[in-house]
DNA sequence: TCGAAAATAGTACGACCGTTCGTATTTTTA
DNA sequence: TAAAAATACGAACGGTCGTACTATTTTCGA
């Protein structure tokens, strides 16, 4: 790795963690350089624009993502044990891992009302992880585990409202106990697509 | 109502525009003055700071919200059937009625790394409107229409989910269909708390 | 109708923004 | 080790930001 790569991901780090505070429009190049010690051109050359720096931030982000939510949970079995893994890692970095917020979910907020090229990698990143959720959830109703009648869309969307408020009570209201109501809420969840209970 | 007031508040209904559409801290003083084709001193003085200006729009906001979702449930009898019209309402601003996004929303993701007045001000507001919600759905449980065993907290723990993930497909992803997907949601989150069925 | 008070405009400021460009320095390669 | 290529710097540009001050205009009650 040359001497370029190695800055470029330092500095791609760095800015990772800033877009996790001030989200990806609060991200500045003059603030990377400072806290990268560096100066502003420098930093600048390695994107070319801030727009290409933002997404560069946003695919180190999904990388990261997938990394430490789906990836762990692919070691276990397809259907409801994997799901669960998904949920368990993913709460776990709602509230721990990443002690500064989602880039997605700080950026669907940021660029729902923008068009452009940033926008449309964070609407395809995100569109993407949502395939996936809904992937393992079929295998869970493919599996016997989960009603046939199942919606799985439905299910991933009702899925992604525990995640979201959980982000939400945790970090803007710095509610305790929001991760206990989001596991409650999944347990719930689950059970009322459970084959035995559901309708 | 004298001149001074007038152009007040013509400016902060303005305000709120732009900051539905690019946030609280996308809002500048310069873009609402040339909006309102006014000199930016003009708009600044109405204010004298730019972080009174986000607590007005704040407070126009609040003011608006809760005259849409809350006021026109108060008509309808405690219990249920006023929390299903908050529901309602509260799904139809979400996606008709604003179609630029909700401030609570768009705040939460950008003060919630934030500290300072503005940041206090949100937090306080959605404090609020979840104790609100509380509180209806407290008279349902009273009323015998949710299981005694209900906890309130968490069945408004989820129902803020439906919500949150119906802004964030309806206007991040554009997805056609989420409000009906979040109706759904909220059937099955009320039957699961209904006296009959609960566990 | 006139004069005080309120409202708006105008100008200027220092700070920071993204970006460009020429130059210096470092790294890599031959 | 010298030449070539990659990398970083420094200064500068035009712009926009929030805000402070001072004029000018408008409003409105006596």
């Amino acid at each position: 790795m040359g001497k370029g790569e190695q800055t470029r991901a330092a500095i791609v780090d760095a800015a990772l963690q800033i877009a996790s505070q001030q989200g990806l429009e609060g991200l500045t190049i003059g603030q990377l350089a400072e806290h990268r010690q560096m100066s502003k051109s420098g930093v600048f050359a390695h994107f070319g624009s801030r727009e290409e720096l933002q997404i560069t931030v946003l695919e180190a982000h999904e990388a990261r993502f997938i990394e430490d939510v789906l990836r762990p949970a692919l070691a276990q079995p397809r259907g409801l044990e994997r799901l669960h893994a998904i949920f368990d890692a993913w709460v776990s970095r709602t509230v721990h891992t990443a002690p500064q917020g989602c880039i997605f979910i700080s950026g669907a907020a940021e660029y729902d009302d923008r068009s452009g090229p940033v926008r449309d990698v964070l609407v395809r990143m995100v569109r993407g992880w949502q395939r996936e959720l809904v992937r393992a959830v079929s295998h869970a109703i493919e599996a016997g585990q989960l009603d046939p009648a199942t919606d799985p869309e439905q299910l991933v969307f009702e899925l992604h409202g525990i995640i979201l408020t959980l982000h939400h009570d945790g970090r803007l209201l710095r509610s305790t106990g929001s991760s206990e109501r989001a596991y409650r809420a999944f347990d719930r969840l689950i059970r009322s697509f459970s084959p035995e209970t559901a309708a």
